[in-house]
DNA sequence: TGCCATATTGGCAAATATACCAACGAGCAA
DNA sequence: TTGCTCGTTGGTATATTTGCCAATATGGCA
C-alpha cells in the first residue's frame, strides 16, 4: 500500500484533470501542441477562465507552455494520461451493463 | 474530439478518484474485496466520512457494495483505474526530471 | 420484543474550486 | 512613445467538497 502522502500526490494529479474543460484540453493536446488562442477558441469561456485551467494542469506537469512569436504554445508532456480514458469508457460500459445508465445528476 | 457532455461524464468518474482517501480505497480493494470495518480501519477518519467516500466510489460505479452477515463488503469493479497510477507516476516522474519536484501546496 | 453492533443519512461549518470582470504586464508595430 | 494584441493575475461571488457530530435505519441475537 502506498502511504497517505503518495496519495495526496497522486490525487493532485488526477485532481487536475477532474474537469471536463482540462479534460477536453489534454484531448485536444494529444493532437499536437497547441497556442492559447487555439484552446481558448474551443469553449465559450472567458479567457482568464481557460488560462487557469491551463494554470492547473502546468502546475501539475501534464502540460507546459512556451512562448511562440506572439503566441503562447501548450504542450502535453504526458501523453499517457490519455490512456486512461480507455478505462474511464470501461467504467462507463460497465455502468451500462449493470442498468445504472445514468450518472447524471438528478 | 469527444464532447463536453462526454468529457464531463468522464470527469464525473476521475472526480471520484481524484482524492487521497478513495485512491487508498481502491488500492486497497484491488487486493480483493474488503468489509467496511477493514476499509475503515485503514484511517483515522469519522466512520460516516469513510462511509461518503465509499458513496462517491459506488454511485460512479467504481465499487459495487453487497451485505455479508453483519458486514457490508465493498468489491471493486474495473480494476483497470489502478493501471492508471503508472502513468501518474510517470507524470511526477517527469516533473522530477524537469527539477519540478515539489508537487506540495506552498 | 429489546438490545447491540454496523453502517448510512442529515445537517452544519470550513475549505476548495470555478467563473466572471477588471486590471495588469509583455511584446510588437506604427 | 503610443497603441494594440495576447495572455495572466487579482478580486469577488457562487457552488461544490469535505469532515465532524448526531440521528437514523438495518439486521442479528438474547
Amino acid at each position: 500500500m502506498i502511504t497517505f502522502e503518495e496519495a495526496a500526490i497522486r490525487s493532485d494529479i488526477i485532481k487536475a484533470m477532474a474537469h471536463p474543460v482540462r479534460l477536453l484540453i489534454i484531448e485536444y493536446l494529444k493532437e499536437g501542441p497547441r497556442a492559447f488562442s487555439e484552446i481558448f477558441g474551443l469553449f465559450d469561456l472567458d479567457k482568464s477562465t481557460v488560462s487557469k485551467h491551463l494554470h492547473v494542469l502546468k502546475e501539475t506537469g501534464i502540460v507546459t507552455s512556451r512562448k511562440n512569436g506572439v503566441d503562447m504554445v501548450y504542450t502535453l508532456e504526458v501523453p499517457c494520461v490519455t490512456d486512461f480514458f480507455g478505462c474511464v469508457t470501461a467504467v462507463i460500459e460497465n455502468n451500462v451493463r449493470r442498468q445504472q445508465v445514468c450518472l447524471c445528476k438528478r
